[in-house]
DNA sequence: GTCTATAATCCGATAGAC
DNA sequence: GTCTATCGGATTATAGAC
């Protein structure tokens, strides 16, 4: 472990360890079982199944296959007959687990929902007063984040305005809550002379895409070779020069 | 008209005058009705009302209709029951123009390809060598035609991979193309030592998804009040200040 | 709990009248 | 050239067997 050496008098403060993506993916547990566990418990009452482990086995599986089809090409023209075959479930099999093609876009989109709002809302506690390094937190761990769920982010992004407005409204409050806390780091380094930002909320909310691409044209950086440690330090760099004259 | 103070040897040039969205508008017909006339011209062949006058009147119909209701919903949600109904016109009439939905795609997506290929390709000779300034044109003329066209490039962006190879392929390349123009930019930039830029690709790379937040993402824009002219001068300014130190 | 079989609906595309 | 009517097939969702 490297030790950090802030120094906050020289113009451009020494860069604080990255973690790699392996380190926060031992600190965040989103593997696809996890993630349908806590969708079990979440939905309980309306998945007809009991016991534990098969349905979250199941719910494994649905979610795979949902996000595999749907990422190809769209929730919408994926059949829930392609999704009874490929995931190895019967058609009726399914409606045990919802009751609505809609209930299991919104399943999904819950569980995106949540990942994000407890990952991205609990800086470390020393950061609290060092903008810079909390701005580099949060870019990093928003990558890696959508790294280790790109599946589901994708998802999120293309199919959110697709169905009812419950869904819109979903996405539309989680993406401008990771814009508000670009912001606050963003005024707290302009209070702090760290940062020269004209416009606050215009500021993050270009940057905001630099944080989406990530995801949504990962082929693009694959083909490339660009890994996600890669990516944090490009928009990193670009985004502190941008901000520090 | 300005007159333009090109300062080679200051470290930060003067800023060329901008033009207004209004006067790139006047330079470039990207009205609705143009862009259908050249669709019919394209699409003759296959189209088999053969009055101009008629024939371009009902693709202005159809495609405004079809951009409408494929961005609130998806293109593959869109029955052509809805298409014909909200067009005005009966589901036999559209055939007329189109052999399938997948043809129908593929007309607007060549639209949106050409209208890129002819804007973007022919900066102003005077700025050949001046790469600042080449930068800035080409950020500002992507903004101006996305803001022009902007129910065309959400079409373009979400739609581009739910049909046949073919949408893939045009999609693709034409982002590439848009890439590879800011990239030989920055690399003509760097040859002059008028940006600092340390990986020239890469950087290309995350310049683009601020051209397309513009576009993807118009209504929180819009609701915010942030015209097409602000939105230059921030990533202008944003990118700008990154690339030079 | 999961399966097979089927109901009820909607879709893209076409044929033929006008 | 456009309309109405209709075909074959696919879709979501459900009912009932095991």
């Amino acid at each position: 472990m490297h030790v950090t050496h802030t120094n906050q008098s020289s113009r451009r403060p020494t860069v604080a360890p990255m973690r790699t993506l392996k380190a926060f993916q031992e600190e965040f547990d989103l593997s696809t079982k996890f993630l349908c566990a806590r969708m079990f418990d979440r939905h309980r009452e309306t998945i007809r199944t009991q016991k534990r482990h098969v349905a979250v086995g199941n719910l494994v599986r649905i979610t795979k296959t949902t996000l595999a089809l749907s990422n190809r090409t769209g929730f919408h023209s994926m059949s829930l007959r392609d999704l009874a075959s490929e995931s190895g479930l019967s058609m009726g099999a399914l409606y045990n687990y919802f009751d609505s093609k809609d209930t299991l876009l919104l399943m999904i989109l819950g569980e995106v929902a949540a990942a994000v709002k407890e990952t991205l809302s609990s800086p470390p506690q020393a950061l609290e007063h060092d903008p810079l390094n909390r701005l580099r937190w949060l870019l990093e761990t928003h990558v890696y984040l959508t790294e280790t769920m790109q599946p589901w982010f994708v998802f999120a992004y293309m199919e959110a305005k697709a169905f009812s407005r419950e869904g819109r409204e979903l996405a539309v409050r989680s993406e401008l809550a990771t814009e508000a806390l670009i912001a606050f780091a963003l005024a707290d380094g302009e209070a702090q002379s760290v940062f020269v930002v004209d416009d606050i909320d215009l500021t993050a909310a270009i940057i905001k895409p630099l944080l989406q691409d990530w995801y949504v044209k990962r082929s693009k950086y694959r083909r490339r070779g660009v890994s996600a440690e890669q990516y944090v330090r490009a928009i990193t760099s670009f985004v502190e020069a941008a901000l520090t004259r």
